[in-house]
DNA sequence: GTAGGGTTAG
């Protein structure tokens, strides 16, 4: 028995699937349609591609020019280096590429796939194919050196491409524009190019915009974006994640009021730059303004609440926060996998932490990093040990934020030996300069075991000058041990770099009057108060605690829901 | 056919 097809075929229908598809309905329709307009408007994909050759095979409209850009077109989405094999093809099936196949071919070739040599021989082919001038073509040449080039060439090669054309049109400056906004690069010629345009369109005030974000100059990009004659959503996201890298949180959130509507790479902007600023109940509110409205965050602004909940340090938040991710089913990606050993670790859930961190398919730096600053915070300093022994067996290697938390593991377990050790290896085992927060964590961990003269000579050995974190637990060290000589060296520096920290000044009064030098002990109090006026609010530890109090509260009231 | 933005970890 013939199959269906067979029978069509025989019948005479032809195409054996007409009418049942989109190209063979566009085709029985428009009678008066050409192949290569057929290709040209109707032919997104591989599938459609093979159909579509197949009835120009059949109907003998097989030139091959318009199958090839299509082609070239198609297979640039899947793979631009199966589209540049196919311009070999070209060539040595002698078929020469036209105005529409170049700019296929030098998008192709903008790619990090491809050489760059094959773009510049793309050049030199077209110049003597006498589509040079062709503005598409032209304006896709802006755009390979744009891209291509080594940061250093790519305005100068660029500008050479732009410069060449007696024609342009507003793609041909936005295609320059680009180049500097990319780089944030010699925005004063963009600038003066940009004065001099008669036609901008909202891509081109964008470009200006992302352009002084780059090169860090936030003013001018907002004298920009205010005087813009109308703004899109790039516009908006490019200010909010301007504003928000330079650390201008507040700014950006102004902004991201104003949106006509936010998007989620918006929400995930304010959300993390509200973690990353150390404001972990605002960046908690917005998560709960997103829940209001019915968005449910991605994984990257999840990672925003996650550390934003570690940085609150409460295990029940912690907790709602991690059944709220499996709830919702958002992705648990490495990076929200990492954060939430770390929020559970630092909330003190270390069973959790460590359930987590081995259900992650593969541990890098940053998962073992996570977890060892954790249980360091919760005084852990033997498993912090085994943690790290097991990291070297998997071969991950530490790197200076690991050794802040094995450190600070030693100085809270009293593993002074040990820490000493670790001190030196980082240096000569993994070449890791000790920076500021190693050497705060060492002379912590000296100071309160009582080797209050090598914390000392420590401290004047830091290279990166005095550190008021050091300078404070030393202080702290000599309070404990009575230590009124380092103590004197140790306030005085802490009073110039926190003068108006008066935590200090009351912690070396009361050193003076542990051993009853009352004198010096009224002295340091009557220097607090004639400093008095400058000094901060909250710094007191009590002042500290009721200030602590008194965020959690709001907290309470802002997440209690959660 | 050619031009623009993008977030996330320790």
């Amino acid at each position: 028995m013939l199959t269906r097809r067979k029978e069509l075929r025989r019948r005479g229908v032809g195409w054996p699937w007409a009418g049942q598809n989109r190209v063979s309905r566009i085709w029985t329709e428009g009678s008066s349609r050409s192949g290569a307009e057929l290709l040209q408007h109707h032919c997104n994909s591989l599938p459609h591609l093979k159909q579509i050759h197949a009835l120009l095979l059949r109907t003998h409209h097989h030139h091959l020019l318009p199958i090839f850009n299509c082609a070239i077109r198609v297979l640039f989405k899947s793979n631009p280096l199966s589209s540049l094999r196919l311009y070999l093809l070209m060539t040595r099936l002698s078929v020469s590429p036209d105005n529409f196949t170049y700019p296929f071919l030098l998008n192709c070739s903008s790619s990090p796939l491809s050489p760059l040599f094959v773009g510049q021989e793309l050049h030199s082919r077209l110049c003597k194919s006498g589509f040079r001038h062709h503005l598409p073509v032209a304006n896709a040449l802006i755009h390979f050196y744009s891209k291509c080039a080594s940061d250093a060439d790519s305005i100068p090669l660029a500008r050479l491409a732009y410069d060449e054309m007696p024609l342009k049109d507003v793609v041909s400056h936005n295609s320059l524009l680009g180049t500097h906004a990319r780089l944030g690069q010699r925005m004063h010629d963009a600038r003066a190019l940009f004065s001099g345009l008669r036609e901008k369109n909202v891509i081109t005030w964008n470009a200006m915009l992302l352009g002084y974000a780059n090169a860090g100059d936030l003013a001018s990009a907002r004298e920009a974006f205010d005087l813009m004659p109308e703004r899109d959503a790039v516009s908006w996201t490019v200010m909010v994640v301007g504003y928000s890298k330079c650390g201008l949180v507040d700014a950006a959130k102004e902004l991201f009021c104003r949106m006509p509507s936010q998007n989620m790479v918006c929400w995930s902007v304010m959300v993390n730059g509200y973690s990353q600023a150390g404001r972990p109940e605002e960046s908690l509110a917005l998560f709960r303004e997103m829940e209001s409205v019915g968005i449910v965050p991605d994984a990257a602004s999840m990672v925003g609440v996650i550390s934003a909940a570690s940085q609150i340090g409460r295990p029940e938040l912690a907790n709602w926060i991690g059944d709220y991710v499996d709830r919702k089913g958002i992705e648990r990606n490495e990076r929200v996998l990492t954060t939430l050993v770390d929020m559970h670790a630092k909330c003190g859930n270390v069973e959790e932490a460590f359930s987590l961190f081995n259900e992650m398919p593969s541990r890098d730096t940053f998962a073992y990093t996570a977890l060892i600053g954790g249980l360091a915070s919760n005084g852990h300093g033997a498993k912090v040990l085994e943690l790290f022994s097991r990291m070297r067996e998997e071969g991950i290697e530490p790197d200076h934020v690991t050794f802040v938390g094995v450190l600070s593991a030693c100085s809270h377990a009293g593993l002074v030996d040990e820490g000493l050790e670790f001190w030196e290896s980082m240096i000569q085992d993994y070449g890791i300069e000790h920076g500021a927060d190693h050497y705060a964590c060492i002379i912590d961990m000296l100071g309160r075991v009582g080797r209050l003269e090598e914390a000392y000579e420590m401290v004047k050995k830091m290279p990166m000058g005095p550190h008021a974190g050091a300078l404070g637990a030393l202080l702290a060290a000599c309070k404990t041990y009575g230590n009124v000589d380092i103590a004197n060296n140790v306030a005085s520096r802490l009073f110039e770099l926190e003068p108006g920290n008066t935590g200090n000044f009351v912690l070396l009064s009361s050193i003076y009057a542990s051993r009853e030098q009352w004198e010096d002990a009224a002295r340091v109090r009557k220097m607090m108060k004639e400093r008095g006026p400058t000094k901060l609010p909250g710094s007191s530890w009590i002042e500290n605690d009721m200030q602590r109090g008194h965020r959690s509260q709001k907290i309470d009231q802002t997440t209690y829901i959660l």
